[in-house]
DNA sequence: GGCAAATTTGAAAATCGCTCAATTTAGATG
DNA sequence: CATCTAAATTGAGCGATTTTCAAATTTGCC
């Protein structure tokens, strides 16, 4: 019942060899977790996925759930990295939070099997929350609070709300979606919402924008209005 | 493996002791369950906390799961009952809203336990897509989408979104903070948040209300600009 | 080839959900 | 109170699965 402390591999050499099997089992496990979900999952299953013995996989893993873990942080890991790559590219607070919500969105529609299981059996998961993977899933969520952070500073957001508050907004509705795609197969495509996604998120975080429907490039009582907000980039980042 | 189709029970008479007795173990299952997560209760120990034997517990309920389906449409249930007692007293689109918002936030706070089970088991559980439960989980989700509805056809509410995305959006977003409260203990008190996370949800379904700052009757490049966009009433819904 | 370390595994222990035959209890009847 | 019946309960154990471990095999190196 108690889970091992460190993993029973540690005394071990991490060899091509060994770090190649490592793959092996994920690899495996991923396809028949998001077949039969992890509970129906077997040991056995697992491992003649993998070509190796039950025992085997002790030496690489400590536990089914390390497994699930692994995987967590395999692809978490590499979509942050890709989205970090991208980001700098992407101008703005308000591009940026649409970035995130198309990454998320095309992120998670392109790996369905994934997602079935990061979304139906991780979060309920308990130990998730003690895993190395866990940080990573928090520091990607983070990248939706910072960006909110980022639009209050260029004034493009409101300046009232919880950045917390945001992310759950965010990513509660993208998860929520991408839930229900998975288990109701509605709607069809999740990406394809992105842009009523954006623009719902937008509406309750953007600063009460001028709505005129016609191009405004006049003054009006003295004020300059700006029709092109591409100005104010000086502030430095918030990193916290 | 296969699961039983009809309960073992069937035969037996619903007397007043056994209800007792089926209540027992609903409540003690709730407990253990909320403490310990689905996947870690042992049938031992659910069946001490009913002060019943294992076996017996199977002349109540044909499986683990059954017990976790029930307790969810026994709470569902009764809330969503609470809810449609007080929603007729409740007037228009806009506060009906915030009732679902503020009912939902109120309850998961003072059913910690259940919520717990709720959000971190039975989101996760395939087999309850096909129970009873489901279905009264899915009557309360409804709600939302009825209420977005009503709002479109009162006017006050925008008519451009599938009433489905306006479901994921408030559910996602008070089920991801729920579980954020949940797991990692912030925010401290969830209905505490209930004004901005309405506000924000207004935000995202309300027609676009006149926000400027400063009042323009003027024409620019010969075009009209409308300071009330309250007429485009005209086109459906997309249901995509 | 020979050796040590790394790797693999068969077999069995341990746990758990669940079943079933057998026993106990509750309640009605005379 | 004795008897009977149906309801309620349970101990014992089955089958499936996770996990452990000592022994066997493979690999890399001299």
């Amino acid at each position: 019942m108690e889970k091992k402390k460190s993993n029973n591999r540690s005394f071990k050499k991490a060899t091509k060899r060994y770090r190649e099997k490592e793959v092996n089992i994920i690899e495996g496990a991923l396809k028949v977790f998001g077949e039969k979900g992890f509970e129906e999952t077997t040991l056995s299953a697992m491992s003649q996925a993998a070509n190796i013995s039950e025992a085997t996989f002790y030496e690489y893993f400590s536990s089914k759930e390390e497994v699930l873990f692994s995987i967590s942080k395999l692809y978490t890991q590499r979509e942050l990295d890709r989205m970090m790559t991208i980001a700098p590219y992407v101008h703005g607070a308000r591009e940026r939070m649409r970035l995130i919500i198309q990454a998320y969105l095309e992120f998670y529609e392109n790996n369905r099997l994934y997602t079935a299981v990061a979304l139906l059996t991780l979060k309920g998961s308990r130990n998730f929350l003690k895993s190395e993977a866990y940080q990573v899933v928090r520091e990607a969520a983070r990248t939706v609070a910072d960006v909110y952070k980022e639009g209050v500073h260029e004034g493009v957001f409101r300046d009232d709300l919880d950045p917390y508050l945001v992310r759950n907004m965010v990513l509660g509705f993208i998860e929520h979606l991408t839930t229900q795609w998975l288990l109701v197969g509605r709607p069809e495509s999740i990406a394809r919402q992105r842009d009523t996604i954006f623009d719902m998120v937008m509406r309750a975080v953007e600063k009460k924008p001028d709505t005129n429907p016609v191009e405004l490039n006049i003054q009006v009582r003295g004020l300059p209005v700006r029709t092109d907000p591409s100005e104010s980039n000086d502030n430095p980042n918030n990193s916290g």
